[in-house]
DNA sequence: TATTTTAATGTATTTTAAGATATCAATTTC
DNA sequence: GAAATTGATATCTTAAAATACATTAAAATA
């Protein structure tokens, strides 16, 4: 198995990652068996161009042929969350989600509670910085704050624990955010010699 | 066979032309059998990535992952001659190659003549259009003339005629790329909202 | 016009992905 | 701590790509 072809593969599995979902979910997605994207995803097998296809659809993805001297172009283009770590991102895509249902649910039971508005609202705020910032950890105490908000408010601790909470997590995205960004160089994204050979 | 996988067969198939080799040449190159490069342009098999990855690569190109948002973008860098008839493209460079080495030639054998020099940078110089602008015909016209120069100047009409089909070609790429951009927005080449949903 | 090149197609054989199913260990969840 | 989820494997069958040839029609070339 070629690097290039180990390369997609793993973007495969990152950009299901990116989206918290499992192989047997993107397998009810794209039609291709659980197995398979296993073997796919882990390189073990020389997919056909159809079974690429099919996963990269489902992902919301497209295989696309680009001139080599493009492809650092695309690369940034593509912005493909690179370099990160799998694992975390996608435990963090997944607190991520289940915040955002554990706040729509609270918002349903508890429509009195201003606080939960104010959550729901500094989470939606939340929304511009890109997720795989985020420490899953935080992500996680975060969910369990708010899951032991109940209406008849035995704990009232846990509201003001989960607004503490919030307001970390905010500071948290922002730092790392602006860190990872620090690096970014001011030339253009891209640069293409406007060849065409021949 | 899905129709991306066919729109990256016709790309397979255009990156070929555009090199103006043969289904015999790619296949040395890239050590598939000139059997199945035929069968995966026209669609007829459903490749596996490795057959896919090793054309790619003896064309000199790449199979990227890319967000479906992302593809306008791509497809704007990667300006694959889209919507161009494949067939002329191909003609259009395979002259354009014999032409090249017509003139090497006629530069080795009549080193003294100086229209020969002149015919020599006045092609060098047109090195920056994009060749599958040029109609073949001008361009094999351009060629047949070059080939009736001889050293004993039998034919002094040949360098005339070739002179002037040099500057009629010159002229021709010059109006049809001024048309081709002519249709080319202000705006930046892509402008991605920033997203990475979650 | 004769010759060569090119692309497409046919055939037979080998190899391997795909698909269906089941299982299993490790997490994760409740 | 029991139950569910997840990803990785194993087995078996089927479908199809890959390969090595050979062949042909059309086009390009001499």
């Amino acid at each position: 198995m070629s690097y290039r072809a180990q390369e997609i593969a793993a973007n495969l599995r990152k950009a299901r990652l990116a989206k918290g979902i499992s192989q047997r979910e993107l397998s009810d997605l794209s039609g291709v068996p659980q197995a398979q994207i296993s073997r796919i995803e882990a390189s073990s097998v020389d997919p056909r161009a159809t079974s690429l296809l099919a996963l990269a659809h489902a992902l919301e993805m497209e295989l696309a042929l680009v001139p080599r001297k493009a492809l650092p172009a695309v690369r940034m283009i593509s912005k493909q969350t690179s370099g990160q770590d799998s694992k975390a991102l996608g435990q963090a895509v997944k607190e991520w989600n289940r915040i955002s249902e554990r706040l729509r649910i609270l918002q349903m039971e508890s429509p009195a509670l201003d606080a939960v508005k104010r959550l729901q609202k500094s989470f939606a705020d939340l929304q511009r910085f890109q997720v795989q910032f985020a420490a899953p950890e935080s992500l996680k105490r975060l969910r369990q704050a708010l899951e032991k908000i109940k209406e008849p408010l035995t704990q009232p601790e846990a509201l003001s624990r989960s607004q503490d909470l919030m307001r970390n997590l905010s500071k948290e995205l922002a730092q790392s955010t602006e860190l990872a960004h620090s690096d970014e160089r001011v030339r253009p994204a891209y640069s293409l010699d406007e060849d065409d050979d021949a």
